[in-house]
DNA sequence: GATGAATGAGTCTTCATTCAT
DNA sequence: AATGAATGAAGACTCATTCAT
């Protein structure tokens, strides 16, 4: 009889913590894109092959793995350099996870929450410069946009939500 | 103190049927105002002071008592032949339950469902008529329009978010 | 505005009673084979077209309604003259409800149970002399075969459970 | 009294599975003896002293326990080599369990429950080639017969009800 | 005497969180 | 530091029973 339980993972020690965290960031956006943000926190962990207890040793709280999503999603758009179109199509076609980080947006006023906020409003303004758009467009006006597109996006079931939402609203930003 | 145990409430009998109706389409637009949606389904029994069987004889699930909700709403929206942008105006002032009521209209297909979402579009043309709109403007759009701004004001703590919101989707809507 | 509201019931008074009990035999006769005695008490008032407390009037539980539909199935047995073989078809052919009529037998000690009891083992008792059988075959052991085809065929799924159970028991039953 | 609230159990972690799962199994037995197979799930988790969600980690539905229960069960048969007369005893002496486990049978089509129906009729066959019976005896007609006895002896209030029961079928599946 | 609506207790099930190993 | 099992508190839903009309 060894020590080792059939069908007991074996446990890796530290060295499994920093692809426990890749593998868990990973699971949730997998999951706030399939179920939204409400998934329950402990289905993270179960499609993440991790333990419960060390999902919360990485992440204390839903919130703080959405933080861990966003950042993720914001690093690989500030390479980009992005038109507004396109920016408003990458919010749009991960409706589902954009809507999510909002949502953690909203309810967190963590440091870490605040300083994504932070860089979302620099990646617009980055964006209204290179368009020229920086006098006429405001950045709490994209940023109201990007809400929009996303909540309604993730909301509804038509096929076209995206691209009308698009549409309506890059008109209503751009000046007359 | 009677001799009657504190806590039993009264059954005042058949008589408290339309009474017990409306307190609970009452508490739900005010729960969904206060905590969206998802508020649980027995709590709308507790504010509205009544049994929780009672709460399912009237309303067997959530969206019916949505559905309920929402005629109320439409029917005195019907009333007003309100211009568009009153319309949305009135959409984002009770953002929170207008948000639900979409919920609904998303996750249901019953009859009843149907019927209102057919009443709302016929609202809609009936405004875009109005205001001579009908031939530019067209009534998926506006429906699009009303759901993000209803969405996004519901999420968003900025005081200015429906104006903003209704200022963007209004020029995003008008024709160039 | 009349008194009547529309979708209530005519009040036709005490003139219902006798239907009503009738109505109130059938559904539970019916319900019984359907679902077994296991069917909410409440379900049988709806099947019957009856109001809830007019069927605790005139059954105060779900036993004295067994009772009733028992007492039912005695008298049509008790006219007819029937032979062991024919007897125990019968049975098996409404297993679901001999079974659920058994279960009042056993769960309750009311003089009306037991005068029913009193019947079904003279209606065995006769049976059993028809067919001379009386000094080789104890009422005892045929309730006893009763008992194990209603609960047997009324369980399996197997579409020659009741013909097998006779068999068996008919065999079990006779003078070696 | 130490700090800790009472009411509130120790968690004593993983190690105590096993010790779980046992104490489960027991409960069950136990509880489907005394009340039958309708006993309410939750009250399997109380009487083992075990919190609702490890009964539901263990066991996802009552079926599955009493699975568990069943299998127990077969396998101190399976050691046995009994004649037929101790096997149809041995039924009938935990007739309530015995009943338990054949509505299990009875509403399950889950491999678990078609191998142990297997498992079942195994035994059976081994019985009847032990006692030379396999040629004149089916294992239909003796699956049929622990059935009637099961059912008949876990409702019957009479004392002799297993013994009458028995010999009435032993001399039903045996050759004339 | 009939009606059907009201009531709260009880059961099932899931979830966030904690803990021994 | 990881593991996965344990915990109890909610929430959804149903049922037997009672009551004003």
């Amino acid at each position: 009889m060894s020590d080792q339980r059939a069908g007991r993972k074996q446990n890796r020690g530290p060295a499994a913590a920093a692809d426990n965290r890749r593998a868990l960031v990973r699971a949730a956006r997998e999951l706030f894109t399939e179920q939204g943000f409400a998934v329950p926190f402990s289905a993270i962990a179960r499609r993440a092959g991790v333990g419960q207890a060390s999902l919360y040793r990485h992440f204390p709280d839903k919130s703080s793995l959405g933080i861990a999503v966003f950042d993720e999603n914001l690093q690989s758009l500030e390479g980009l350099d992005l038109g507004l179109h396109e920016f408003l199509e990458t919010i749009a076609g991960q409706a589902r996870v954009s809507a999510s980080l909002l949502e953690v947006l909203i309810s967190t006023q963590s440091p870490a929450a605040l300083e994504l906020a932070a860089r979302l409003r620099a990646l617009i303004a980055g964006i209204l410069e290179r368009e020229r758009l920086d006098q006429s467009v405001s950045i709490d006006d994209v940023a109201a946009a990007v809400s929009m597109i996303a909540f309604h996006t993730a909301s509804s079931p038509a096929s076209d939500a995206a691209s009308r939402a698009i549409a309506i609203v890059e008109q209503g930003l751009l000046p007359r």
